[in-house]
DNA sequence: ATTGCTATTGAATAATATTCTTATAAAGGG
DNA sequence: CCCTTTATAAGAATATTATTCAATAGCAAT
């Protein structure tokens, strides 16, 4: 792997702002808004590909359509050796897991989850996480509203 | 405001499979994959998106590009009656904040939160958060390292 | 100034998106 | 059963885009 070596000017930043806010934007209207031709701005975006800037590109569904109107966090003990991920790549692997995060302080892990409802939750619980070796408690907190949920990062502005 | 009614068949499963995986595919490529004519799928996409089952499209950008390689999840404890968030709004409206959940248990907020360092953190904790009425207490979590981040939800499949 | 490198434009062509008309099929009424 | 309504799909025609490529503008270093 080399390093990578993002090395971003103001276009990009305008062109990643543009495809946070919609993803689905064409090069076309890209290129008409930043008053470029539309050729650059596909060279642009392909670079920034490349370059794993944009990592990929998804369509945010709304999990009540798919009966998935559940929402946990779990905090994980594990017993894995620091820096080590063993557990974690298990948890990974089940679907219902959106996100695995190893954190700071008593050696665990943090996941969020999604199932359609409690018994669901149970479900995983008791079938997923209770297969994996290594794992010595779970504290479970229930979302019982969702307030926000994007991953928009703060795109910096002109200097 | 009307009750949303989801009436979903397979076809659009599988169009909301191939959204969730790359949302940048264009209808030519899915009408081919699903072997039907454009025309009918663009039908099928819009009404997604009219009906609210596709919320958004989005480009994933690596946090590092941006500089914003810290994540972490805060525990706000408030003092917001059941069922209004004040406090939650105010959360959401920080730039830095990814999430905002209202979560079961102590009154409070899980929040989800990506700075530049720990400094960025801080400044964040008493600039933003410090200035928000109504919050009791914080307990911060920090994520030492990502296993898996992503919003996939799991599509069902033929039945 | 000259060289070397990178990014941009503009034009040409291939491919898509979008609109609209027609065709089909399922559901409900009489 | 026939008719009407509603929903979805196909196909054709046209408007827009994507993509490629050659020419060139900008810039930095020398």
């Amino acid at each position: 792997m080399a390093k990578l070596e993002f090395n971003l000017d103001q276009i990009d930043y305008q062109i990643l702002r543009i495809m946070q806010d919609n993803a689905r934007t064409n090069n076309a209207d890209i290129a008409r808004e930043l008053g470029m031709a539309p050729s650059a701005i596909l060279e642009r975006v392909k670079k920034l590909e490349q370059k794993e800037v944009i990592l990929q590109y998804n369509a945010k569904i709304n999990p009540g359509a798919l009966d998935q109107k559940m929402l946990s966090f779990i905090f994980i003990k594990a017993q894995d050796i620091i820096g080590v991920q063993k557990v974690g790549f298990m948890l990974a692997e089940i679907p219902e897991v959106q996100e695995v995060h190893d954190i700071a302080g008593d050696d665990g892990y943090l996941i969020k989850v999604r199932t359609t409802d409690a018994a669901g939750l149970v479900d995983l619980m008791r079938n997923s996480l209770g297969k994996i070796e290594g794992i010595i408690s779970t504290r479970t907190t229930i979302v019982l509203e969702t307030v926000k949920e994007e991953q928009k990062l703060v795109v910096p502005t002109k200097k």
